[in-house]
DNA sequence: TTGTATGCGTTATCAT
DNA sequence: ATGATAACGCATACAA
C-alpha cells in the first residue's frame, strides 16, 4: 500500500499527531522537529489521503457545481464553460476541487443535487442557472445548505439567498431601449425557455422600454425555443411570418447566429432590412458577417465573484445572505442601423 | 449530527454489518430483516456518508477529467461541453462522480493531476486531449494508475494506453482528397497548437494526400495558431498573403467560422472564390452562412466511449489496454464548389 | 444469516 | 511542544 502518516512519523520518531500539525503549519511545534517531518516526508514523497482528511475534518474541500438540464439548455451555449473556467480560477486559490454534476432532465438534476448534499459530497454548492419555481433552491434553503446562484432567484424573499446576477431587467430594456432610438417600432423578442428566470426580466425589461415609448407590446413579437438548435430557427420564422414583422430582432448570441443565416436565406439585409440586439457578447457576435452588437455580461466575472461568495459564506455561515451584481454593457457593432420606413 | 449507520442499527435492532449488507443488496440476508432495515433506513431518512464509504472501501466512485489549460485551448471550443456530456452520461449509469480539473498553464495541469492522483480523490482519469510529449501520459503510466486518453497517445508505444480516438490521419487526408476531387490543388490548411497530436495527424493525412495527387506540400499553406481567437485570423490571413494563395482551406469549424467573415471583408464568396472544410462538425458549421461541409467526429460518442473503456480497465486491471476508433463522416454542405482557373 | 471486531488514514481531544 | 488515543462513518474478515 501507499505511505501514510504513520511511516512518516516512525520515519521522523514522532507521534502521528505531530506529523499532523506539522502539515497544518501549526505555530506550536519546534522548528527542529519541524524540519525532521519535512524531511520524512519528502523522504518517503507522502501525500496526505484527501478521502481520510475529508472524513476526518468533516470538510471535502469540494465544491458541487451544477449544470441545467441538457435536455432543455444545450451544452453548446458557451456561457457554462466560461463561467466555470472563472469559477476554477478562484477556488483554485483556496484549494477547492469542482465536482460536476450534469443530467438529462430537471427531475434527475434534482435528485443528483440531493445525493450530493445527502451524502455530503460536497461542502457547497453552486447554481448556474435559475428557473422560475426552483425546486433546488428551497431544497438547499431548507436543509440549510451553503450555495451560491448563478442568476435571480425566484422565491418569495430573494434576501435569503446569496446570489451574483446581472440586472436582467435593464439588459433587456438596454436592448430595446438601443433599438427604439434608431427609431424602431417593431422589435422582436426570441429567448429561451420561459421558465428561466434571466428570460423572464429580460422580457419584463423589454416590455418596460416599450410602454416607455408608448409602444404596443405585441405578443406575436414574442417567441419561447426550448432546444437551442431547431426551436431558435422556428421562433425567428414565426416571428417575421406576422403582418408587418419586425425592424430589429432581440436575442441570445447563439441565436442570433442561426438567424443570421435565415435571414440572408429570405434575401434580407442585416442592418438595412433588419437590426439585431444580441444578449452576453460570446466570442461569436464578435466574429459573425456583420459583427453583432451584443450586451456583454462578463460571464468569467459571474463565476469569479460567485466563488467568491461562497467563501464568504462558509467562512462565516452566520453572516447574512450577501448579492452581487455584475455590471453589462452595450457593445456596438454593425448589426443594427437607422430605421426609416 | 447527521444520522449514520449506527442509528439505523439500533433503530432496526441490528448489527451495523447487517445495515452495511443491505446498503450492498448482499444476498445472505434474510427478506425479513432487509425489510425492517429499509423501513428503519427510510424511517430515519438515512444516507450513506460517501467519504466514510471511500475510506472504507477506498474506492472513490469519482472520475477525475483533466481538461488543456485555458491558456491554449479557448474553454469556447463545444468540444469539451460536448465529450464531458457523453462522459457523464455514461458515468451516471454506474453512479459515477465527475471531478473536474481546470487550469492556466500545462504546469498547473500537471500538478493538479498528481494532487490528484497522490491524495487519492479520484479512482481513475479522463485525459481530454492528446499533446506530443505528454507528461501526464508518462506520469500516470509510471504510476500505474487507471486513465484512458482521448486522442492517439504520442509514446513509443501506444498500445500500452487505453485510448478512445478518431482516426485523424484519415480526417485530415479526407478533407483534402474530397478538395483535390473538387479540382483544388492551392489548397491551405490552418490548425491549432503544433503540439497537439490531433494537430499533427491531420496535418500528415493532409500531405499524404496531396503526395499521393502529385500535388506539392508548400509550408506557407500550413499555419498553427496558438489563441484561437486572435491566433487563427491572423494565421488564416498569412496563409491568403502568399503568392498564388489557395482557392481552398481546411481548418476546424470555430475556426472557419471567423474565416467567414474575413473572407466577406476581402470581397470574396464562399464558395465560388474560396472553398472551405471543417474539421468536427460544430453545430456552428450547419449554422453558418453559407453552411459549412465538416467532418463529423461525433464527439459524444468519443465521451461515452471513454467512460466504457475506463469501467472495463476498473472492472479488470490485469487486462491488457484497448483502444477504440470512432468513425468519422464528411457531412457535405454549401462551402465548397468545384474550382475551375 | 447475523454479530463482533478491526481497519481505512486522518484530525482532534486530552494528557503530559 | 509532543504523545496517546479517541473519533469520523462505513466495510469486511472472522466468529458464531
Amino acid at each position: 500500500m501507499s505511505v501514510t502518516i504513520k511511516d512518516v512519523a516512525s520515519e521522523a520518531k514522532v507521534a502521528t499527531s505531530t506529523v499532523s500539525r506539522v502539515l497544518a503549519n501549526s505555530p506550536k511545534i519546534s522548528a527542529e522537529t519541524a524540519k525532521r517531518v519535512r524531511k520524512a516526508i519528502a523522504d518517503l514523497n507522502y501525500h496526505p489521503n484527501h478521502t481520510a482528511r475529508s472524513l476526518a475534518s468533516q470538510l471535502t474541500k469540494t465544491i458541487g457545481l451544477v449544470m441545467p438540464s441538457s435536455a432543455h439548455v444545450s451544452f453548446q451555449n458557451p456561457f457554462f464553460p466560461e463561467v466555470i473556467r472563472g469559477i476554477s480560477t478562484e477556488a483554485h486559490k483556496k484549494n477547492y476541487g469542482l465536482y460536476l454534476t450534469t443530467s438529462q432532465t430537471d427531475e434527475e438534476v434534482f435528485e443528483e443535487v440531493q445525493r450530493m448534499v445527502q451524502e455530503k459530497r460536497v461542502d457547497a454548492i453552486i447554481l448556474l442557472f435559475s428557473l422560475e419555481n426552483d425546486r433546488l433552491v428551497h431544497y438547499l434553503l431548507e436543509q440549510d445548505f451553503p450555495f451560491v446562484l448563478l442568476g435571480r432567484p425566484a422565491v418569495t424573499n430573494p434576501k435569503d439567498v446569496w446570489y451574483v446576477n446581472n440586472d436582467n431587467v435593464r439588459t433587456g430594456r438596454l436592448a430595446t431601449e438601443y433599438l427604439t432610438l434608431l427609431k424602431h417600432e417593431r422589435i422582436g423578442l426570441i429567448l429561451n425557455r420561459s421558465d428561466a428566470v434571466v428570460s423572464q426580466d429580460r422580457t419584463y425589461g423589454y416590455k418596460e422600454a416599450l410602454a416607455q415609448m408608448n409602444l404596443p407590446v405585441r405578443d406575436d413579437y414574442l417567441a419561447y425555443y426550448t432546444d437551442q438548435h431547431t426551436g431558435s430557427q422556428d421562433a425567428f420564422i414565426s416571428v417575421m411570418s406576422v403582418p408587418e414583422p419586425p425592424t430589429a430582432i432581440i436575442a441570445e448570441d447563439m441565436v442570433i447566429f442561426g438567424i443570421l443565416r435565415t435571414v440572408q436565406e429570405l434575401g434580407l439585409r442585416v442592418p438595412d432590412d433588419l437590426s439585431l440586439v444580441a444578449f452576453n457578447n460570446y466570442m461569436i457576435s464578435e466574429l459573425a458577417s456583420p459583427p453583432v452588437t451584443s450586451i456583454d455580461i462578463q460571464i468569467f466575472e459571474l463565476g469569479t465573484q460567485a466563488m467568491k461568495l461562497l467563501f464568504k459564506q462558509l467562512e462565516d455561515s452566520t453572516s447574512s445572505p450577501e448579492q452581487v451584481i455584475v455590471p453589462h454593457q452595450l457593445i456596438r457593432r454593425q448589426s443594427c442601423s437607422r430605421w426609416q420606413k
